[in-house]
DNA sequence: GGCGGGAAATGACCTAGATCAAGTCTGCCG
DNA sequence: CGGCAGACTTGATCTAGGTCATTTCCCGCC
């Protein structure tokens, strides 16, 4: 079982460098928490206040429709961060839900604490930049794929950017993820996958 | 006419504080560039090497599928960022075609000399953090609604959201961006919005 | 070792939205 | 003014994927 605040460390010492008294200021302010299968972090309706980041585990988010169905928009596994940022940033009544999928531990930060960390370490600023442009990539692709691809393709590209989870992911999760129903997505793996070309 | 060097300043503005130093050095690294109707900025398989801020007007990003189809990404008007992001990021060749929807202008400003930006005006990472937090959110909420709103309702939020926008855009544009054929988007504005409950 | 509940499979049927193929309408360029 | 290329409309038909209901499977739990 690795130390929860390295792999934080080790996370942010990818885009910067730190002081040891920056990463004491930084560990100082994280505090750990830990979810059962199926906690909720979060529910739709309340506001959020605290950055997370999961150190074991997995997490998800994700919103229901107005027909009761949900739509998972996000899988935090070890060493991502997951929140509703909606909530977060406008601290509004918040349209996800945040629960865990396995047990998981995660670290904590109140958006105080957070502004403090940017006060005090600006290079801080420069870490969420750089990982706020690859997730911005990230739903950009995503995004194109919903427009452009069928659900068969989404289910293979699923398959390669997340090949560890999908095999401890439930198929309705998968489904709801890249957007069919469950139904739908037991039928087509049932199918052999045409050849073409 | 406004000053396009001034539109920049304001945007900045309204995430941190310049210096008149600190203004130059930012208005000195940017060029102006204008672009007619329906030229390119940039094509799929380019390497796309700068930053482009558009000062009047309007751009569109877009991806072609494998059947010839366009799905429009972004659309840029007066006041916001447009890139291939992921082209940008690891200079790599782009997916994203890139054009003006209207006679444009632009503020464009190279790799190296926004990451000399970056050093000499740190809080730029804060104001860049900012813009992508909400570009984050964007996208989020625009893929959950792909993902749980049918046709109609994808169209209602996009007047909510480009109301100007909408009545100057040829209306296989929108239906480009919300993800339908143009004949369908057709049939649906003639048919009236059945009223429910 | 039986049982309760959620996950998956499966069958029959349905529909939003796509496709293809003609038209029409419009604006702009020579 | 004439023509032609794009944008929009319209009709007929098709299909990927959804819905609903039933059954089976599997696994944790008493």
């Amino acid at each position: 079982m690795k130390d929860p605040y390295a792999l934080l460390l080790e996370h942010i010492g990818r885009n910067i460098n730190l002081g040891p008294a920056e990463e004491e200021l930084v560990t100082g302010l994280f505090r750990e928490r830990s979810l059962k299968p199926k906690q909720f972090l979060f529910q739709e309706g309340e506001i959020l206040k605290s950055q997370v980041f999961v150190t074991s585990g997995c997490l998800r988010s994700y919103a229901i429709d107005h027909n009761g169905f949900e739509h998972i928009l996000q899988f935090a596994p070890e060493g991502w961060w997951i929140a509703d940022m909606q909530s977060l940033l406008d601290q509004v009544p918040g349209k996800l839900n945040i629960d865990a999928i396995q047990a998981s531990t995660l670290l904590q930060i109140g958006m105080s604490d957070m502004e403090r960390l940017y006060r005090e370490i600006p290079q801080l600023e420069r870490h969420f930049r750089l990982l706020l442009e690859r997730s911005v990539v990230t739903y950009q692709n995503r995004l194109l794929d919903n427009l452009s691809l069928s659900a068969r393709e989404r289910y293979e590209h699923f398959c390669r950017a997340y090949p560890t989870l999908i095999r401890e992911l439930p198929q309705k999760q998968v489904a709801s993820y890249i957007g069919v129903t469950p139904e739908f997505l037991s039928r087509m793996l049932r199918q052999p996958a045409s050849r073409k070309g």
